[in-house]
DNA sequence: ACCTACTATAAAAATATTTTATAATGTCAG
DNA sequence: CTGACATTATAAAATATTTTTATAGTAGGT
């Protein structure tokens, strides 16, 4: 069986029409119709039902069915070449969120350096979101994910090497610069500057902001730590980030005291399929060994 | 693509000689020499290496992700067909393991024949691991499995339903027969009678001995409840069994108990990827509702 | 050196897929 | 009700792909 044919099968899914589906993959429209047609000789059973009637085009329960395979196989695929392709390019393809490229990475580099490894690393920065899914399709071997549970995902291998408790940064002559601890539900009426909301430093916010019943007044978000600092320490608002920040000179970190404080987890992540080239075992262990 | 390339594939790592693969699958030779080629091409890497001085055959970095996937594509594939199959010809494959088919199935059958479910229900029987193999190519829709612990397994969606505790069956006459609990610990030096080792019930079993250091004397096994009971009547030993069997009248059921004692957990388990139709959802919330 | 086992190559044959041209079906506006 | 339009189906021809047949090449063993 052509693997094409499942492409222009969930295309045609898609779109829900042949002739646009013909012209999506540049050619002519009975092309399409006879690939529905070879599936549906290939599985025994009608796949869409060509409703002129109410002008629309159903898929069938065997349809659906076929379709999730469909997406899968054609996932595989792709993975296989991107894989494939990185392997014969020998390099070795790192996802990174640019929060943890900047603290992690830098720790790694010169080791990496030493056993001749940095210049078959190409680094991929990119949110959590992008990352899984470039991950999953083989764009990249390995990436580095942060999030504030253990992640766990189909298909995945993660392994946890560090964990981060979240604190509270101050200006210097913020009213709550010379406490040194304190719990969230005093920040109630502060004002906050965040993180854009793709981060999962968010995600941790939102359970603490829930849990403690209050709205939070974010009078500003930005995706750079450095700004973010920057804004506090002129008092703009305060802010809620782990430690794995370059600190400022004026800014002041208070710990939090509260009884469940999320956490800032970072894991190493790669494809249950994926077999370990020496090179990508090197950089598992050196990983490990220095981050964790 | 075409995915019979993959099977060739696949296959030549098997055998390891492009003849027999041909043989295999009843084509002439050189289709399999132009078909690796074909893949070769494709994803721009040598796959194997034709070793001919060391008169073997060796697979490449590349060939060895590439076959990971190909596996996963031929099992999608697979699955597909048999999953529309069983659409096709609107039966629901109903893999059953015999313990639980004899325990459970009669309990729902009244409920599935009122709701006319009855006759589109095909029952598979077999042991564990092979209902999971077939429920995973697509072979059964769903399943019912016993286990020990809670499944968890990738691809597939497990419903834990019920949970029942093991007991010791002793025979009328025996010794411990007007004990109503006993320790597992007291049993060192009993004769058992089991199940054979397939069983999950072994598993357990296994765990108790082993947490009490002792070897037991197992003087027989076999795969059918009843013979074990009636050798438990004839004092031939003593036996470890759930409550979901038919119990003779001769036999006495001894509770254990130790603190942790292992659980007979029954669980319905289909696909991720499945998506149900009408009838399956029936299927399951009768199970639900009655087993549960 | 010759035989055997195995894989590769080239040309021809067989299959499979796509295109072109056209038919068929139904909607919709007038 | 008709003709324009949009859409999918069909048939025959053109292309592309895959397989076969026949044969060559390569290395090992005797």
């Amino acid at each position: 069986m052509n693997t094409k044919d499942l492409a222009y099968f969930k295309e045609l899914i898609n779109q829900k029409n042949f002739s646009k589906v013909a012209d999506f993959f540049g050619v002519s429209q009975p092309t399409i119709t006879t690939a529905i047609k070879r599936l549906e000789t290939e599985f025994g059973s009608q796949l869409i039902i060509r409703d002129r009637v109410h002008h629309e085009l159903t898929i069938t329960q065997s349809g659906q069915q076929l379709a999730e395979h469909a997406t899968s196989i054609l996932r595989e695929l792709d993975t296989a070449h991107h894989e494939i392709q990185n392997l014969v390019q020998n390099q070795i393809a790192l996802g990174l969120p640019p929060i943890i490229e900047n603290y992690y990475f830098p720790k790694i580099a010169a080791q990496l350096k030493q056993q001749r490894l940095l210049r078959h690393i190409l680094t991929v920065e990119g949110g959590s979101v992008d990352l899984r899914k470039g991950l999953l399709d083989g764009q990249m071997d390995m990436a580095l994910l942060g999030s504030i549970e253990p992640l766990s995902y189909q298909n995945l291998i993660a392994d946890e090497f560090d964990r981060h408790p979240f604190y509270i940064y101050v200006g210097k002559t913020h009213p709550l610069a010379d406490r040194k601890r304190i719990f969230f539900s005093e920040l109630r009426h502060e004002d906050f500057v965040l993180f854009e909301n793709s981060f999962v430093h968010n995600q941790a916010f939102n359970k603490l902001t829930r849990r403690n019943h209050f709205r939070p007044d974010v009078v500003f978000r930005s995706n750079d730590t450095h700004i973010i600092m920057k804004l506090v320490a002129q008092n703009v608002g305060i802010t809620y980030l782990t430690d794995i920040v370059d600190q400022q000179d004026d800014v002041v970190r208070l710990e939090l005291m509260d009884e469940e404080r999320p956490e800032f987890i970072t894991s190493i992540v790669y494809r249950t399929t994926h077999i370990l080239t020496p090179a990508q075992q090197q950089l598992l262990d050196i990983m490990h060994r220095i981050l964790a």
